[in-house]
DNA sequence: GTCTAGAATGTGACCGGTCACATGTTACCG
DNA sequence: CGGTAACATGTGACCGGTCACATTCTAGAC
């Protein structure tokens, strides 16, 4: 396997024809006679040729990669956007290049390492609102956000339908019977758990059911917060018969703090989440939630991107994915 | 923000200089007066200059970019390993490119497409044996396997030390006083599975207890099979008081399949993983697991894959890193 | 004041492709 | 059989850097 530095006019050279030529076999133009393209694809086997992509890319003045900067890449909802993303990206003929910026200044960095080197082409964006790093974004660099919608930014963006699939949520337990339920939040510094707010509102009162502040406590997303979060609510008298919690990770906690605090989950408390993580018909009980299509959102993402890459001036467009209703055994029927 | 194309010739028009001084100011080269640099930075900050990557990379022959090939990139474990390894490779100065191959053929292509178009400069492969992908990989280029050791092939390698984990996990079952002492392994095609049957084996051995067949069941790394090799485990008479589950997932399958089979944990069986999964310590009751520090097998496995980029001379080696017993509330006194 | 080493800077080729255009061939027409 | 359009192939510049080497400048020694 001659992987050397065969280039195209060693191959012209062999072939007995102009490295002109050499270049249209490889790039299958029709305009080469049969016999002189057969010559030619023998002496490139031969020499074991391959294409230089450096090369190609250099002359073409593009580079065929894309960049997904997310805060890391471990969190299950991250990693399976950027599974998605990678894989059709690479369909489209296109590399993705992967980074964790778990900071601003990382990611700050980042942006403008990749970007104004043109090592990429496209940058699609994971919690853009995590902290301030939306503003490091170039303004005129093909950009999109997976999993959060812009603010006031025109960016690209595929996402979950977070105020639907918040008031379907919310709906579910009412439909159960459950009329004093509470809602654990993301950090209300972001837009998603803002519009996962709307929609609990939205569905209770759509009811008729009264919004109290004091039913409602805040997390970070993680397990530990939800199991605070539900300490602080089950002071509350009377207290919830269900909560809605804005993720499963969080849901999770609240299982646990339950069970701690001698709860029987659903008799005495339902519980509910977003996203539909791996194991979560492992959880004791298994977690009724509301399950993102990760992979969908992070292919729509790509094709968003490379759309935004290769006809800059086509409109930007948001995208809101729909979320599915999953029945475990977390919820169950409301007092009464 | 002029990210148009300006190129270190127009800088040099504009500082009045050669675009070769240039060159040595980017490239910090101490052989420019400090008046001339100075010139050549402001050129630069009023050009908006930046150098063009990939024309960097076309005159040094080298990309700066690094592969990395996973099953995919949700798994936890997988995606624990690329994040350290793209972070240790960002401080080193190369970027990561991620991909995942769910089969056998997609790698195949990828491999070829990446070594051989020389788009990156090595490969950091995870799970080479989990169908016979490894065979696809090229002899000359250089190669680094995370989270599994080679068989023949004289390969970097980093991973968990398998056999000592496994020992590890079963002297705990032994030390707490259980005597039969099941085990539950990954598909014994690959060789971390088998490793860690040694383990198993010689811990018993050590404490001269007998090693029966019947109290060993195979699965798939994932929880449903964990579930189903409980069942057929469950059937035994005597039945195993404690269960060494060779990953986490599976225990947590086990845990689920006691439940319904109405035992108690850790009381009437004690179950051990392997990994310490994100919510090992939700689930109920909490997992006692060997943690393995997925982060450090990234960031040793990419610096073990850029010293064979840079020294491709340099003799081959197998790194294997200890796994850190967490003791949590699966595992309890066996019978007496 | 001249010589010379070493530092500072400039010149042109080169990396391996693609592009625009020039040239050479073929085939079909009147 | 010449003319011409369409096809096939060749030529050299170019993408934006770096490299090797040539040239010019500076400063210290004689």
């Amino acid at each position: 396997m001659a992987r050397s530095r065969v280039t195209i006019r060693d191959v012209a050279a062999r072939a007995g024809v102009s490295h002109q030529t050499v270049s249209r076999v490889i790039n299958e133009s029709k305009q080469v006679r049969p016999d002189t393209r057969a010559r030619v694809e023998s002496a490139i086997a031969e020499l074991g040729y391959r294409p230089n992509a450096t090369a190609r890319n250099m002359a073409k003045g593009r580079t065929g990669t894309l960049a997904c900067i997310a805060p890391n890449l471990t969190d299950y909802t991250f990693a399976s956007i950027i599974d998605g993303a990678e894989t059709e990206a690479r369909r489209l003929d296109y590399f993705m290049l992967s980074a964790s910026a778990h900071d601003e200044e990382t990611f700050a960095y980042l942006v403008d390492d990749l970007a104004n080197s043109r090592r990429v082409e496209g940058i699609m964006v994971i919690n853009p609102y995590a902290d301030q790093r939306h503003r490091h974004l170039p303004g005129d660099f093909p950009t999109v956000f997976a999993g959060a919608r812009p603010r006031e930014e025109a960016t690209d963006s595929v996402s979950l339908n977070d105020v639907e699939a918040a008031r379907e949520a919310t709906q579910h337990l009412i439909n159960l019977g459950h009329q004093r339920i509470a809602m654990i939040t993301g950090p209300m510094a972001e837009d998603c758990s803002q519009d996962r707010y709307l929609g609990y509102e939205q569905a209770l009162q759509d009811e008729r059911l009264t919004i109290s502040s004091a039913l409602i406590a805040e997390g970070t997303w993680l397990a530990p917060s939800g199991y605070d979060a539900y300490q602080r609510l089950s002071h509350l008298d009377p207290a919830p018969t269900a909560v809605f919690v804005q993720n499963d990770q969080m849901a999770v906690g609240v299982l646990r703090a339950a069970r701690d605090l001698g709860l029987e989950i659903p008799k005495q408390l339902s519980v509910i989440g977003v996203d539909d993580i791996p194991l979560a018909a492992y959880f004791a009980p298994p977690l009724t939630t509301l399950k993102q299509d990760f992979d969908n959102i992070g292919r729509e993402a790509a094709r968003s991107l490379i759309r935004a890459v290769e006809q800059p001036d086509a409109p930007t467009q948001q995208l809101r994915l729909p979320a599915e209703l999953i029945i475990r055994r977390s919820t169950g029927p409301g007092p009464g």
